[in-house]
RNA sequence: GGAGAGGUGGCUGAGUGGUCGAAAGCGGCUUCCUGCUAAGAAGUUGUACGGUCAAAAGCUGUACCGAGAGUUCGAAUCUCUCCCUCUCCGCCA
């Protein structure tokens, strides 16, 4: 959430900002119900003060029995003014908080401008297009060697659940791992957290209140199965005030995801590409302000790492504007290479959020001078989505017997298997143990 | 699920209906002291939102002792409802 304050005196900047994004926001009815809200209150905090200083002259006083009498009539008088205003201004308040909570991020000055994808940038590119002859769908493969059963996921839940069988389920576990650990080397604390979280999370991640349908909830506990680890990781240190000294905070997060994809019908039907549930590892970073923009660059190169890692073609583009999730200040989205689609999809999505996230969830640090407490800058990034990554080699490393070769770095959380391959699907060898 | 205890500042932990934004300790900050360090002495130190101000500081108002309602001139303190945490028992991976 932005600091009203700021909106306040600079209506017209922070209306400019929020132009860029063509989501048509506005912030002029928040200003003209931020105004009402304050002098709102001044009544209501004056009926206050007199009624205060009635009590005083109770406690300090000789007050003879009729004076006594003159001021519990006032009090009973000033009792039925506040209760006139206190409904009048809770609905105020809760106007603007909700008004302010919907609106999003203003963009940083860096980034394109755009209303939608098509003006995003390309940044830069990584790896080699593979040459493959007539390159099949990962889906296809995956139908082939028997390692992704969409059928079945549909019998067991709905459409958009998969079972993952053999190999396919060995890899999406040793990516998983295999992600933690390169992560985890270059000092990113290893978190597993809850997959239920309440309500404050969504909102101080600023799922909520905008985006109520696009999640799972289970009603009878007001609770609700995480769209990402961004979630309860970024909610770790909320209503909290951290010392600038345990600052910067990096940590990294394996969770399953719940997404109901509402607005996406018909949208990548076919294929282990859009979920309702898909694992990934997350990358969570609290920074000091100044630092964030470093961080970001930074932490993007650590979600390429993986990439690299695994030898996938790869681009890097800079969101525009208009194409930026809601609570993001800026965004990098990598995106893999998919042979047989011949495109470019987005694998990892990488954002800074300034202060935006901390000021709905209430992180804060103390600079070590002592000073009063400061918002921090929140980031976070995929690192990376491990179903489309598994897609990716999938289809990047398929050979033409059929197989597909598993990148070098996954081979020793496999057990030393090099390749996926049908005959092997239903006899993998266990896993070396030591 | 049954029974009980409890939710107070950055942390631990007192708290009599008014003198309580709240004792004490820890931590933080400032100064002093001793060759350095450790230790010691004194002082200081909550948060949010308003108002004032060009702005900051300062001053000032209101609110905040889990949340909400009630009693009262006045509630951290009394009453009710809810939420949460802990302990014991039961069940369970």
């Amino acid at each position: 959430m932005l600091d009203i304050k700021i909106i306040r005196d600079n209506q017209d900047e922070v209306q400019a900002a929020l132009d860029r994004r063509h989501g048509g926001y506005s912030v002029s009815e928040l200003v003209a119900i931020d105004k009402q809200v304050r002098e709102t209150q001044g009544e209501w905090e004056n009926l206050r003060r007199r009624s205060n200083e009635i009590s005083e002259q109770f406690k300090t006083g000789k007050v003879s029995a009729e004076e006594k009498e003159a001021l519990k009539a006032e009090t009973k008088e000033l009792k039925s003014k506040l209760v006139d205003i206190e409904p009048q201004l809770k609905e105020l308040e809760a106007k603007r908080d909700l008004l302010l909570q919907s609106i999003p991020n203003l963009p940083d000055k860096s980034i394109p401008d755009g209303a939608d994808e098509n003006a995003n940038v390309v940044v830069k590119s990584w790896g080699e297009i593979p040459d493959i002859k007539e390159p099949k769908h990962h889906y296809e493969l995956g139908d082939e060697l028997g390692i992704l059963d969409f059928e079945r996921g549909v019998k067991l839940a709905e459409s958009r659940f998969t079972v993952l069988m053999d190999m396919g389920a060995k890899m999406e576990r040793a990516l998983m791992n295999f992600m933690l650990d390169l992560h985890g080397a270059k000092g990113y604390r290893e978190v597993f957290p809850p997959i239920l979280v309440n309500r404050d999370c969504m909102v101080g991640t600023g799922q909520l209140p905008k985006f109520e349908g696009d999640f799972y909830k289970v009603e009878e506990d007001n609770l609700y199965l995480v769209p990402t680890a961004e979630v309860p990781v970024t909610n770790l240190y909320r209503d909290e005030i951290l010392d600038e000294e345990q600052l910067p905070i990096h940590h990294c997060a394996y969770t399953p995801n719940f997404r109901r994809e509402a607005g996406a019908a018909g949208k990548d039907t076919r294929g282990y590409i859009r979920m309702h549930q898909f694992n990934k590892v997350e990358l969570v970073k609290f920074v000091e302000p100044d630092t964030s923009n470093d961080e970001h660059e930074k932490m993007t190169r650590d979600a390429e790492a993986i990439l690299e890692a695994l030898e996938l073609p790869y681009r890097r583009i800079v969101l525009c504007a208009g194409d930026m999730g809601f609570s993001a200040r800026k965004c990098y989205d990598l995106e893999v290479w998919f042979p047989a689609q011949g495109r470019y999809r987005e694998i990892s999505s990488c954002s800074n959020f300034g202060d935006f996230q901390a000021r709905r969830a209430n992180l804060r640090y103390r600079p070590a001078d002592g000073g009063k407490p400061r918002f921090i800058h929140t980031l976070n990034g995929s690192g990376l989505a491990i179903g489309r990554t598994l897609a990716a080699i999938m289809e990047n490393c398929q050979q033409a017997d059929g197989s597909v070769k598993i990148p070098q770095v996954l081979v020793p959380y496999l057990g030393g298997q090099t390749h996926i391959r049908k005959a092997e699907a239903t006899k993998t060898p266990a896993a070396k143990l030591v």
